[in-house]
DNA sequence: AGTTAAAATGACAACGCTGTCAATGTTCTA
DNA sequence: TAGAACATTGACAGCGTTGTCATTTTAACT
């Protein structure tokens, strides 16, 4: 029933460690060697016990995932994301959703990490940008990847993954620059998040570029929520739209949502009176009425390759992964929420 | 650094055993004994091992998550609050999304346990109502609960935590009724799910309650997407709602948000000609517009329960929880979806 | 072929805890 | 108050791996 690594040895005819060295990949065992053992291993269906392999090694086979995100479908594609890595490497994940806010993180870090040993952690944002998380870990020693905000230039790629929202955001704005749009306002997301600051200098970007003149009166700052987007929309369109605004760049999905939500409100048609964007292409982006054009994020490769770049740091030599990915742009999705201006 | 048991035990003056046995709650121990231990375990900031933990005992701290299910919201809920419980009990949650339609399902399974010892699985639906599934894990000798649609009737109290869906669809669909509706139509989810059936049985429990004769025209078999909301409305009230139809029940958020749509599409305006509700009141019925009259579902509540039943099977006499609630039944949530009729 | 260095393999302790069973303490009964 | 019965504690092995280090095998030289 329970086969273990002395079934394996015996069937092979070598010695435990001899199976030890085949299952993790260490040099120095002939091939032929290694072919027997993989056999065993596979006639008999062996599967390395976690626990034991916790407890006696050095480095342990079980990674983090550290996030404080409200979006539901980020959080998710995120665990997939990594979760579909750690099965083929064989490592376990533990998540572990956590409340910067709370302040006990550094316990609460410390307490998950006396539990189960830990290989590394990868964090999400706006975690991953928080500095006293980062010095905290490195002060701890714990290897970690971090998924945030960023252009390539600024690269630290042994341990970062950067998602160029600076760049997705100029598309999205250059895409309704190119609709004929001149007015466009901003609906800011939470200032914690390193994105919500790189979209704005995205969009910034794409209007100097077209000589369009910068006013801080069509930025609204909110956070990344569908009741900010309803306030921001109301904020920059109310009394008859004053601005003269004919589209809205959403800080992501759900702002856009709410600031469709907003118009029905104030009775603006979408797009024929506003063209309204989101960011993220998460899945309600394609359930509002109309659906969001959008910059679509594959939040579950982004997530792959964080997990690969710390199977690489953690396993050392054991592990060459060189086509691990670095820098995410995400890609603009037009739909039904933009159009050209009807001025 | 690294605290174990022995070194709470030297500072206790007492047997590693002793300690052990305080940590694990086991009885007979006395009660100045038990004081001293925790004095220092608490000094120490003492966390036993998981992984030594799995390895010499017989059962195990870590448990499973098994999921099947594409709504995000949803799987979140029941993550955090399997969580929540476990992170008190001192346990390791495993997640385990899969798909059912794989056919692998036993191998994965398998797979999943060998590599670490499971006290238990935590099943959802659809998973859960799978025959095919619970009876593979019973000749596995797995412990499970269940969490699923049904009625406080058929009670296994002991691996079952039942969500009363009939109930719920019943009060929406009585709501629906005291706002004068008669015409009433209903979007069927998916079959594999028993929520499905259920919530229909409760719907029309409450239209022959109200002596409303049935009519099958009036029911579109669907799933419970987004997509197919959009399809069943259009399906309903197609060409100028022949069975002029003035409310409609979705069996779930997302399929009402699909009704909301294709609703927006023919120009029927909501809730003035048609009252659409939805069902578990995830985040995303506020978000839209109008927002949904649901019914509020209280996933993380109802997977703590679940967490808490499996460790009451787990741990025998250490762990009489008597507390547990195995029945739930989700609560109506006016929104502006829904109103009287104009006829 | 004889030597030496390098590569491949194995023996065995250790990881931190729990289960078993024996040893000691305590309480109760007569 | 002796002895039985029970409650409490401890010694020690063992869970299934990996790390260390010793040993054997192979390859690479004279």
């Amino acid at each position: 029933m329970k086969v273990t690594i002395n079934d394996v040895a015996k069937l092979a005819g070598v010695s435990m460690k001899t199976v030890s060295r085949v299952i993790n990949k260490e040099p120095s065992v002939r091939k032929k060697t290694y072919d027997i053992v993989m056999d065993a291993v596979n006639t008999l269906n062996y599967q390395p016990n976690l626990a034991a392999r916790n407890l006696a090694g050095t480095s342990s086979f079980t990674v983090g995932l550290v996030y404080d995100n409200p979006n539901a479908y980020y959080v998710i594609d995120m665990q997939n994301g990594v979760l579909s890595r750690c099965k083929e490497e064989g490592y376990e994940l533990v998540i572990h959703p956590c409340n910067y806010l709370d302040g006990n993180m550094e316990e609460d870090f410390k307490t998950m990490i006396k539990r189960s040993r830990l290989a590394g952690l990868v964090l999400t944002p706006p975690l991953s940008e928080q500095n006293s998380i980062i010095d905290m870990l490195d002060e701890m020693g714990i290897h970690y990847v971090r998924v945030l905000s960023g252009r390539p230039t600024e690269e630290d790629q042994d341990t970062c993954i950067y998602v160029n929202d600076y760049a997705a955001a100029y598309e999205i704005t250059a895409h309704l620059l190119s609709l004929g749009h001149k007015n466009i306002g901003f609906l800011c997301g939470d200032k914690e998040h390193k994105s919500t600051t790189e979209r704005l200098e995205g969009y910034q970007a794409a209007l100097k570029d077209h000589s369009i003149p910068l006013h801080d009166a069509l930025i609204y700052e909110g956070q990344y929520s569908f009741e900010s987007g309803v306030e921001g929309a109301k904020a920059l369109l109310g009394e008859n739209n004053p601005k003269n605004i004919t589209a809205l760049l959403g800080g992501n999905d759900e702002m856009a949502a709410g600031a469709l939500f907003a118009s029905r409100l104030m009775g603006i048609e979408i797009p024929q009176q506003l063209s309204i964007t989101g960011f993220e292409d998460s899945p309600f982006s394609r359930q509002t009425w109309p659906k969001l054009t959008t910059a679509h994020q594959a939040n579950d490769v982004i997530s792959q390759h964080a997990a690969r770049l710390l199977f690489r740091k953690t396993r050392g030599a054991r592990n060459q992964d060189k086509d691990i990915i670095t820098n995410f742009t995400p890609s603009l999705v037009v739909r039904e929420s933009s159009g050209p201006t009807s001025a």
